[in-house]
DNA sequence: ACGTGTCACTGACACGTGTAACTATCTCGC
DNA sequence: GCGAGATAGTTACACGTGTCAGTGACACGT
């Protein structure tokens, strides 16, 4: 609109977008040698003058390739998709995922993190597919189905992983055996003397896919025992603890398996301010192993877990996309540890 | 380098991606008519038997279009680039992040996360630029410079938009002025009739960006006053805050801002098993106003910080795209609020 | 004089898509 | 019988890049 001494009527933004073809016009010479010096193409020998003029008419245009040609023409990509999580995640994941991108910036992929808000399933893996990445990690808010899969992979993905609860078919699957985690905290308390545990099943959505796994693992370890388990609904709320918290007697609990830190400490102040001894009339643990978990009074005790290495899952999608016919292979992970303070 | 067995020239997948004219061919027609059924190009009539086919064809091969070879045609794409955060974020964060990846989606843009873990300055510009984004949002952890955002807007990006603590030439900048954070904080104190004010510093690296105007916001507050400000460098690490308490007579401080609740709910901690009384002895604020900042006995004072809107700022981006030639704007962000409760 | 080889490049094509310009066929008014 | 207009398509080009095959120019051995 009112730039000062602009008058070219065809572009609005003022001057173009600079290519290749303009760096070669102002270097004096082919577009195909442009291409050689700038991509270092050690096939082809240009001499060192060359070389230099081309290098400054690109720097004095400011020229910067243009990635969608460029994988248009190769007919591949080194892009590694990640349909962006959008699940309220902890410092844990956090750090894994700092590590995962490093390691994989470190093998030359380009790692791109999609937001695919809004989509499901098969809708989902279309728009991931339109990217056309050589692989697609999805991390488990997205349902991949196999239908899903299938789309991914006939349109040039080499390599489908799937780091979540369960297992989909065609992909290298990283299982996050979250039952592990409810059997370890509930086999503890029953160890401990207790008998009839509370399991904390948060009502935020997005948690179903962890709490649902937990529950049937505490369900697992009180089998064969006269213990049993008692699912308890709460939201990440004080009223809502407060509530619970109110209704304990009635419930006869002697020991509650919290989901994880957070609701544990939630749950275990509000059980204080009605008069439950912790750990003496019930026993409360956590999960995760929070710092802040070991500054209350008792001290919570939690399940530790071991996050698969951000590494290591890096190798893994770098093994997997130079070997596509290699048959995907599922893993079980999440590797758990009760570590015992004071609250039980 | 040493991969073990590549020896199929052509197509290691076995069957080629199937691509528009695929569908043509499958279904008879040309490929124009193909491009125009599949987008629904009103400006052409197709009759809606031929129209049938088509879809049947592209459903029938599993087509999905290639979107480098889509915006390298267009000339543009509608993608805003996110430089992929790697510093540790809170819940209030995660949740200002999804809102706004909604909000843009509904504004029909695409959101790219892009990894640029271990590229700095320029560099990484040139990285970005390499997407031809028609926006970029930086949200502060790589510091783009000036250079970088003329490499960027040369690259053909309308709108290059920094979220962070200061403002960056030649770009809409939304400035979180932490500084106030710190100020209101202090000014609490000072008026509850605190005179010497530690000011906790995290040790831990990517959070210099938010401590460090903090604490200048704190040394305002006491200009003018016979208050006065120590800086406290300080680990998220039980020993460290041990260490701190223990020096704490001789520091001689009556109230400490302990930069947000998660530092202020170690120190408080370490505090109170030294033998130093909260708020009696030495007044404790944190800030972002978590929930477990509430459980603690005395429940803990902190400072809510009013986060920009999700929404918002994507309504931003998109009236940036459209009116490239507005000058930038810089605007003040983070109002914030002292939430007086037991420790202060 | 001639084949062979090296050096330093250039010409031309292909990747997959969107769309402006064009064509062929049919209908209708007069 | 014939131009005008609608209908239903098709042909051809452009986007920016990487790379194969070719092309002069020159050197060298016989």
């Amino acid at each position: 609109m009112s730039q000062p001494t602009e008058h070219s009527p065809e572009r609005p933004t003022g001057r173009a977008v600079p290519t290749s073809a303009d760096v070669a016009r102002l270097a004096g010479v082919s577009r195909a040698t442009v291409s050689y010096v700038l991509n270092n193409t050690s096939a082809v020998r240009i001499s060192e003058p060359t070389r230099r003029r081309v290098r400054e008419a690109a720097e004095e245009l400011g020229y910067v390739p243009h990635a969608a040609a460029r994988s248009l023409r190769a007919g591949h990509s080194r892009m590694v998709l990640l349909p962006a999580s959008h699940v309220p995640v902890g410092p844990l994941y956090s750090q894994f995922f700092n590590e995962f991108q490093w390691a994989l910036r470190r093998l030359d992929y380009t790692v791109v993190q999609y937001g695919s808000v809004g989509l499901e399933g098969e809708e989902a893996a279309r728009a991931w597919a339109e990217l056309r990445p050589v692989a697609v990690v999805s991390l488990g808010e997205v349902q991949l189905t196999g239908q899903g899969v299938e789309i991914l992979k006939r349109s040039g993905a080499r390599a489908v992983i799937t780091l979540g609860t369960q297992e989909v078919e065609g992909t290298h699957a990283l299982v996050m055996d979250q039952g592990r985690v409810g059997e370890a905290a509930t086999a503890h308390l029953v160890e401990s003397g207790r008998r009839r545990i509370g399991v904390v099943i948060p009502e935020e959505p997005g948690l179903a896919m962890f709490s649902g796994p937990r529950l049937d693992g505490a369900r697992r370890a009180v089998e064969g025992t006269d213990a049993t388990v008692v699912p308890l609904p709460l939201r990440y709320e004080e009223e809502s603890a407060a509530g619970l918290a109110a209704r304990w007697r009635e419930l006869g609990l002697d020991g509650v398996f919290a989901y994880n830190d957070e609701y544990a400490m939630l749950l275990m102040r509000a059980l204080q301010d009605a008069g439950v001894a912790v750990p003496e009339d019930t026993a409360v643990v956590g999960a995760d192993d929070l710092l802040l978990g070991r500054l209350l009074r008792p001290r919570l005790s939690t399940v530790r877990i071991d996050m698969v290495l951000g590494r290591e899952l890096a190798e893994l999608v770098d093994r997997a996309v130079r070997e596509p016919e290699s048959p995907p292979r599922t893993r079980a992970l999440l590797a758990s540890e009760v570590v015992r303070r004071e609250s039980s």
